[in-house]
DNA sequence: ATACAAATGTTATGTTGTAACATTATCATA
DNA sequence: TATGATAATGTTACAACATAACATTTGTAT
């Protein structure tokens, strides 16, 4: 468990000072979703546990641990896939907003982006008009990255 | 199978102009799927069948049915959600675009909106200047309807 | 020490979705 | 009208995703 200490320990940080408890297994699982640099799945994740650590963790363990990640907004998940992202800026404050994901249905790749509020007004209004308030607007948008479109030539 | 005749019968000639068939099973899922008027998971849709025909589909058919149902875009499926809504606006021509969902996350209603291509293109701009190509841009934005907003004081 | 809350363990089951192969219906044409 | 090709559906079995309900352990404040 080397190369995210740094990581790690901002996390740790956070979670005091927000008064939760960065267990070793939420460490880990935390770890093991950094680690793989892509969205996984739940069982995916557990793989990735056992490889990293020798250690097997319960599904009920996975999704409770996963839960409390996606409180603290150190993990996100993509709806759309079933599947769970390290979220990739975490902040002291951590409640920052706007967050979108761009998958590649190629290569899987996730891309967490942050489109301008501007943007996200311009739907809004004419969502509003609909009658609608928007509460959640993550997007999760398929298409393909510029390294797989560029390579099928 | 009557309050949905004119639609039925406008599907069946859409289908034959466009040389595909819409079967009796075809047509008694669309049916449920237009009856329960809001998003239903494969099999809620079974029980929805049942109910209508007394009659069992497998999840298998389901399945089967609801891929000729979406590529007919007769159907559209929410990848945030898991469920199929029938499309709220049958064509002729049946491709258009921009079809874009409101999902009330308390009453679960879903709304189809299209947008104008304007908005969608500011999206997809910023998302290009990322490394993106946006193939797929239906957007699945949660949020309350106002109905639901208005009667929680 | 002890009592309470938070976290995790365990078992069982519910829900969503598909692979692989078998059978039946449809329809053009020899 | 037989026949052969294709489309549609049936069937079995299972993979993958997720949670309910209850038991036990751990952490922490007093």
């Amino acid at each position: 468990m080397k190369t995210f200490d740094i990581t790690l320990n901002y996390v740790q940080d956070v979670c005091k000072k927000r008064k939760v408890s960065m267990t070793k297994k939420r460490q880990k699982v935390f770890y093991s979703l950094i680690k793989a640099a892509k969205a996984l799945s739940a069982y995916e994740l557990i793989n990735c546990l056992k490889t990293d650590f020798d250690e097997d963790f319960a599904p009920m363990t996975i999704y409770r641990i996963l839960k409390f990640l996606q409180e603290q907004m150190l993990v996100h998940k993509l709806q759309s896939a079933n599947k769970f992202v390290a979220c990739a800026q975490i902040t002291d404050d951590g409640f920052h907003k706007n967050h979108h994901f761009l998958i590649c249905s190629s290569c899987k790749k996730v891309d967490e982006i942050y489109l301008e509020q501007s943007i996200i007004e311009v739907v809004n209004i004419n969502i509003k008009n609909k009658g609608f308030h928007i509460s959640d607007p993550q997007l999760e948008l398929n298409g393909i990255c510029d390294n797989c479109h560029s390579t099928k030539t």
